[in-house]
DNA sequence: CATCTATATTCTCATTTCGTAATATACCGA
DNA sequence: TCGGTATATTACGAAATGAGAATATAGATG
């Protein structure tokens, strides 16, 4: 029960749907997702942390910058399906249509150094 | 997106989840999902209004009682599979398994009339 | 080592959420 | 219509949540 209702909650926020479904185009960096949402990094980094508590998201360090990407799922059939049913739900919605639209101009060498 | 979230918000508690899971087995009125869940009837209202206002579930009145049960999931997508889901989801975690079991002698006749 | 940059963590505040008790409403039966 | 019962709504407190600012940490580079 525990391990479903941190999966829920996770993915109970716009802003945390929002980054899975940015990640299901390619792998981001915390200075890159921050961009794409317009929050705040900390709050960007908070999110993070609580969508790979959930097994949702791993990262991997590359240099300074920290990548973020799904996960296969296989933690848990919550996280499968979830994942699963993610690939294609939301995908007419505006606010991701823009989102993935915008998705190939946000690199991070441009993004980041502020 | 607001659909979504709305759903997923709906199944982010442990309490609703189990008012799910025991409707997968039976229609229950609200007092027999209180004195399953032993919390206050004002709590349990107030779940059972989330979980509606998501269209997880619907009720039907009946005399002085209402009766609830779970929809079809034709609302959209997101229900639909999460109820779908949710039908073999957690049937061997061992609370669940409990309220499953003690379901049987929860009688609304017994239950209410406090 | 000193410094810059990307990210994580901490602090604080506003909002939401979950719970109960108290009250209001709806419906049944006498 | 009156009393009783089941449910909904309201009021309110404690705890969790989401946001940003400020600070700490980690890694790269000179």
């Amino acid at each position: 029960m525990k391990q479903l209702i941190k999966v829920m909650k996770a993915l109970s926020d716009p802003s945390r749907v929002k980054i899975v479904k940015m990640l299901q185009h390619r792998v981001m960096c915390v200075c890159e997702i921050q961009a794409a949402l317009d929050l705040a990094q900390s709050t960007v980094s908070k999110h993070l942390r609580v969508l790979e508590d959930a097994c949702l998201l791993r990262h991997e360090k590359e240099g300074l910058w920290v990548n973020y990407h799904l996960t296969d799922g296989s933690s848990s059939p919550y996280v499968a399906s979830l994942l699963g049913n993610l690939k294609h739900w939301l995908d007419d919605d505006l606010e991701i249509v823009h989102l993935v639209e915008i998705l190939p101009s946000i690199k991070r060498e441009e993004v980041c150094k502020k």
